[in-house]
DNA sequence: ATTTATCTTGCAAATTCTTCCAAAATCTTC
DNA sequence: GAAGATTTTGGAAGAATTTGCAAGATAAAT
């Protein structure tokens, strides 16, 4: 194994555990762990990572759209405006499956007057609703992924088979003309199962997603009826979208800024 | 586990109960108390949580009754003894089922260091582990039952009759020598299945429970391998319980409040 | 006012980081 | 190909940081 291919391990590593001890790096890569501290050097000047002590850690992990915090503060006003406007394609008493990720979770937010029903395997957005009385909400089962709080596994995927449901309402990781992509392979059967199980499909996107390329593609734009983003999204490419026939609503600019927790 | 990993543990667990000791934190991470106490300084400063006197608690409290209705019930420190008792009774990678139920809650919290393989219906339970990584953890599926947080219906029963497990550890709201009854009607299907897939069965039930009678008969005490309760419950009736093979475990009386004699 | 629990501060032990050096691997030149 | 130069690697010693403990200070409880 070349240098290079090396240092390209470890930050696709980092990626995937967003902090790893030296010890952990070097058995990672078999290498030792003196040759993994020059390489962290190097791969924190180039900026793709940071060192702390003991080892390292990814330099955005909030740019995770499935990350388990659910009130994280990155891009927090623009999901909140797109969570705002996505609520508004729903209507009362529709059956929406809400797929796990912090800009869906938003959408969640403003869903409990339409009074829907709504399937997830995600718990943070089961912890929402856990105590409206509201809404009915039906929990696919499954393993706890604990990073992301999302359930996973085949009994999750086999839940979305056996459903139906009016409206399912996605997250991706990024978004092409040429489709879809999504970067955890684990969600990707599950989000399959979501596309095959609803009649229409809203995917929800910050403008970070656009133009961006995961590793695992999730589907085509046919398959898609409407996107949500925000105002920032590139217009080149949301006229690209509307020419293949794909729907794109963009959340108007929040007026204020999010709340920053003041003490 | 480097420094970096520990604060963010320290974050996610705290947004999952909203407040935690220093005890409790220092456990959960794996370090002692001054270091928590550290993080816990350059956490508040990097503004992602508050000190309190005894412990940490989340800026942005989003009352998540869930994690918490199990903190502030009644017999708190009944329950927290019949939980580290009954926890002892589990061996290492065992798989557990745990029921809902805030005196099995309280097992769970004791549970982590076991790294048993965990299959619950139980939405806080499901929050407790949902940033642990030792501990691997199934959620069934299911509606969700808001005021307890509870999954249940045909596919939570359909789920745990799939299920094989070493222990079902099982909450009720009430014993006599008659047999183990429970009050949530919608609950006894779901907790007979948990009976089925389990070999051995354990009944948390705090002092409370001895001599009532819930409207639904649960089962007989031939299916019950051990019954873990306090110190205060009835001596007749845990006499006439082991006269008829059950074990059961009286957990010792918390430490803490005993009104010292100060004159 | 006393008692208890918790917090801060200072310090020694342990861990980790940097810097340097020799061995191994790779590249250059013939 | 082979010999020498260059780069890379793994390890070791000292510097820096972090951790855990204990004693005094502070805050809560009774």
């Amino acid at each position: 194994m070349t240098a290079e291919e090396r240092k390209h391990r470890i930050e696709a590593y980092l990626q995937g555990v967003e902090f790893a001890s030296l010890e952990e790096l070097s058995q990672h890569v078999g290498v030792s762990t003196s040759t993994v501290r020059r390489d962290l050097t190097v791969l924190e000047a180039a900026g793709s990572l940071r060192r702390t002590h003991g080892g390292a850690r990814v330099l955005t992990p909030k740019s995770d759209e499935f990350a388990f915090s659910a009130r994280d503060s990155h891009q927090f006003s623009e999901k909140e405006a797109i969570g705002r406007a996505c609520a508004e394609l729903i209507g009362s008493n529709q059956s929406v499956i809400l797929d796990a990720g912090t800009t869906v979770y938003h959408v969640a937010r403003h869903l409990e007057e339409k009074a829907p029903q709504i399937v997830t395997n995600s718990l943070p957005v089961a912890n929402l609703f856990a105590s409206a009385n509201k809404v009915e909400v039906i929990l696919a089962g499954g393993v706890i992924y604990p990073r992301l709080g999302v359930l996973v596994g085949p009994m999750t995927v086999e839940a979305f088979l056996k459903m139906r449901a009016d409206v399912a309402i996605m997250s991706a990781g990024g978004i092409t003309l040429e489709g879809i992509t999504n970067s955890h392979a684990l969600l990707i059967d599950i989000q399959r199962a979501m596309l095959k199980a609803a009649q229409k499909i809203v995917f929800c996107l910050d403008h970070s997603k656009f133009g961006r390329q995961s590793v695992s593609p999730l589907c085509g734009l046919d398959m898609v009826d409407a996107i949500v983003t925000d105002s920032l999204a590139p217009a080149e490419l949301v006229a690209g979208l509307r020419e293949r026939g794909v729907e794109v609503i963009l959340a108007p600019a929040p007026v204020n800024p999010a709340p920053v927790a003041a003490h």
